[in-house]
DNA sequence: ATGCATGAGAA
DNA sequence: TCTCATGCATA
């Protein structure tokens, strides 16, 4: 339930047609804000280098997470070491990477620059609360999903009840399967988008 | 590091 | 309903 640093309409999808291109370079005069700060290679490179210091750092995914909230950024709270272990590892979509960069960059600096110090997040937290339980989808039902993914990557409500009837599943599990594949496919580093 | 899930916002 | 950013739980 926390933020939103969604980005407006700067970022544009990217599309199969090439008849942009030209219209796009046509747009001289006005500050290219789209190049060196959305290329993928920069990400890339950018990724690599934040790990590397962060270790050098003697930090964890998890205090970079927590810490973030101690830069008082405007809109940006803290951000869990999932995010964070996934932004190093490019596995976000190219918009997110972007997104999330340049907080990144400032924490480092932010870090970097007072390497004396030590603040410690306690992350004080409720009493007992009921947990979430994983479901945990078999290796041979996995194997059929991505079959039917393979064929049909969006089924229809209807194919969806098929399906997880056929696979004895609950409905809504596959349907968020199938959700979480299509934003797989869309992850930076295996997407073909790219 | 990654699987399954949630919730806000778009369509 | 879907997408998208994000996270808890777990391997």
């Amino acid at each position: 339930m926390t933020s939103a640093l969604q980005h407006p309409g700067l970022v544009a999808a990217h599309h199969g047609a090439g008849q942009v291109a030209s219209a796009v370079g046509a747009a001289a005069g006005l500050a290219s804000i789209c190049d060196s700060e959305t290329d993928p290679r920069e990400l890339e490179a950018f990724a690599e280098r934040f790990k590397q210091r962060r270790i050098k750092l003697g930090v964890t995914q998890a205090d970079v997470g927590s810490a973030l909230a101690n830069l008082k950024i405007p809109g940006v709270g803290s951000l869990s070491q999932s995010t964070i272990c996934r932004f190093e590892s490019l596995t976000l979509s190219h918009n997110n990477m972007i997104a999330l960069k340049p907080i990144l960059q400032a924490w480092l600096e932010e870090a970097e620059g007072a390497q004396r110090e030590k603040m410690n997040k306690p992350e004080l937290f409720n009493g007992g609360e009921k947990k979430r339980k994983r479901t945990s989808i078999a290796a041979p039902e996995k194997r059929s999903l991505e079959a039917y993914f393979a064929v049909q990557p969006r089924p229809s409500s209807e194919k969806i009840a098929a399906i997880a009837e056929k696979l004895d599943l609950k409905k809504n599990v596959v349907r968020v399967w199938f959700c979480n594949q299509r934003q797989k496919q869309k992850r930076m580093k295996f997407s073909a988008t790219y």
